[in-house]
Formats: structure tokens, C-alpha cells, sequence
DNA sequence: AAAATTCCGACTCGTTCAGTAGGAAAACCC
DNA sequence: GGGTTTTCCTACTGAACGAGTCGGAATTTT
């Protein structure tokens, strides 16, 4: 179990994404210019979100991504689950105690997932709205048509 | 914080330095042998366990390494913070959010951190004796003089 | 003197991460 | 139906990092 900083990403994206898309798709070009990424990037991002069921798509036009569950059912563990590719977190430990130290480190994963099982979208966006009233349009007039 | 097969490594050694280890050094070369490792790694590891104080070395033949203090006073957390380098976690965050999400992110470390520090040496030397008695010994004779 | 051992620093090799790039396919709007 | 907007697909690059090797110097014991 790791994370990267594009699991951060994805976190950071779809948390705009259940902050901005009521019903309507949101596109990735408003995403990436709200959050400062590059829209290539966010792509990619989405991808994995999209294969993993996360979010939806729709093409063309006035299209964009849309969250497929309601924010409160989305935890974060699923969104860096989705994003980073299955990682084969090999055991290293000799002859010895190699059961034993690899229920160890598999606790220590344990740990990490139940972390990010107990945080959804959902509540983070609460924190967010309490925290940080006027944080989450502030970068909507720099280039807004 | 992240946890990379070397400081997983770091605890396997340490580990067989606490079960073997009474008084005398242990020469790297045993633990080398005991834990399928190359001497040539084990060097690098203990250079930084010895630079961050948990062991000390005695030079020149019939040397070795022993441990600083009492296996029960050293935690995991202080083996893989010894072992690997400063890690620089940047915050992977747009302009939205991120104070909000970097507070998750450290607490995510915290997480791990009060894992890794609720075992110490001991504990695991314990759980190594209740639940596997041989294993401890079981590459010992291959090539001892 | 010889052997055992830590110590030091460089070096290689492969993988992964972060991010870019170009263009094809689909859907919408006029 | 043509242009525009968007997702989709696939490849690529450059840098960093992790894992591990290597050669040899310094130190201590025997």
C-alpha cells in the first residue's frame, strides 16, 4: 500500500468535481484550470477513476466526467485504489520471521486502509465548506467564458 | 512517510541482531547469512542505524555490531526513519483545498507512524518466539566455522 | 603479519513517477 | 454537415529513486 502524488490528484479532482458537477459533466479543461494541473494529465488520471467505476463519462460537446455514487459513498481508498496501479508490495525479510514480519507490514496496510476507508468525498467536502468558505471558487475568474 | 523494502530490511536485521546478539558484536557477515542479504547492503543499512544511534560498532576481527539500548526502548518507527532518507512529502494539491487535504495527508503519516511506533524490537523478538521456536536457528548451520 | 571486520564513496541498473504530446473518435451546436 | 468541444488511446521522455554491487581503506584482534 502507497501513495503517490497522483493518488493526491485524483483526491484533489474528484473533491472539485463533487463541489462543481451538480448534474451537468464537468470538464476536465475547468478541473485542471480550477486546480492547476494539466488537462493531459488529469486524462490519465481519470482513466483509472472511469475503469474502476468511479465516475462517468460523456463525450463530445458540453460533455465531461460525472461522479457515478453519491459523494458520502466514496471513500478515498477507492480513489487511490482506482488510481495507482496494483502494486506488488514483495516481502522483504530472510528466513527468518518472514510470517511474522509480513503480518507486520501487512497490519501496517491495514492501517493505511482504514484510514482512508473512513474519509469519503463526501466528508471532506463538509470540512471543506466549514474550513475555507470562499476556497473553493477562487480561481473561477481568471479565464471563465 | 513511506516504507520502502529497506527499512523493511533494517527490522529483519535488527530483529536477528536482538535474538543473537547477547553481548558480544555481531558481525554483519552472520546476519548477512542468517537473512540471505548481501554483507555489501547490510553496510549501507547500518550506517544509518549507527548514524542515528540505535547500534554501535566494534571494529577489526571478532567486531560487529550490537544494539545501543534494550530491544523494548527502540520502535519500528525510529529502524525506518534511521534507514531511510528524508523523504521530502510535497503537497500534491491545486489552489482548492490545501490545507484541508494536506492536514489528511499528514494524518494518513500519523497513522502509520503510531503504528510503527507501537512495536518495538521486543514485541516482535516476542511474537517471533511464541509462534515459530525454530526458525530463529534454522540457517545456522550452512557454513559456520 | 594475516585475517576479520567496519567504514567510505562511487557506481550501475532497472523501475517507477510525473508529465507531455499527438492525434483519433464521439457528440454537440450551429 | 462542418466545426468545435470533449473524451479516448497510445506512446514517449526525463528525472528521480530504489536496490544492490564493487573496490578498497582503516582498524582491531589473533
Amino acid at each position: 500500500m502507497n501513495v503517490t502524488s497522483r493518488g493526491r490528484y485524483a483526491v484533489t479532482a474528484l473533491l472539485d468535481l463533487s463541489l462543481h458537477g451538480c448534474q451537468q459533466p464537468v470538464p476536465l479543461a475547468d478541473v485542471a484550470r480550477r486546480q492547476g494541473l494539466s488537462v493531459k494529465y488529469l486524462e490519465q488520471i481519470f482513466c483509472g477513476l472511469k475503469h474502476y467505476g468511479l465516475v462517468e463519462s460523456v463525450r463530445g460537446a458540453s460533455g465531461g466526467y460525472r461522479l457515478c455514487r453519491d459523494a458520502d459513498a466514496i471513500s478515498v481508498a477507492e480513489v487511490v485504489a482506482a488510481v495507482e496501479a496494483q502494486k506488488i508490495t514483495q516481502d522483504a525479510a530472510g528466513p527468518v520471521h518472514q510470517t511474522l514480519l509480513s503480518e507486520f507490514w501487512a497490519g501496517l496496510s491495514d492501517c493505511m486502509r482504514n484510514y482512508l476507508e473512513d474519509a469519503t468525498l463526501a466528508s471532506l467536502c463538509e470540512c471543506a465548506r466549514d474550513g475555507q468558505r470562499a476556497c473553493a471558487d477562487n480561481a473561477d475568474e481568471s479565464s471563465a467564458a
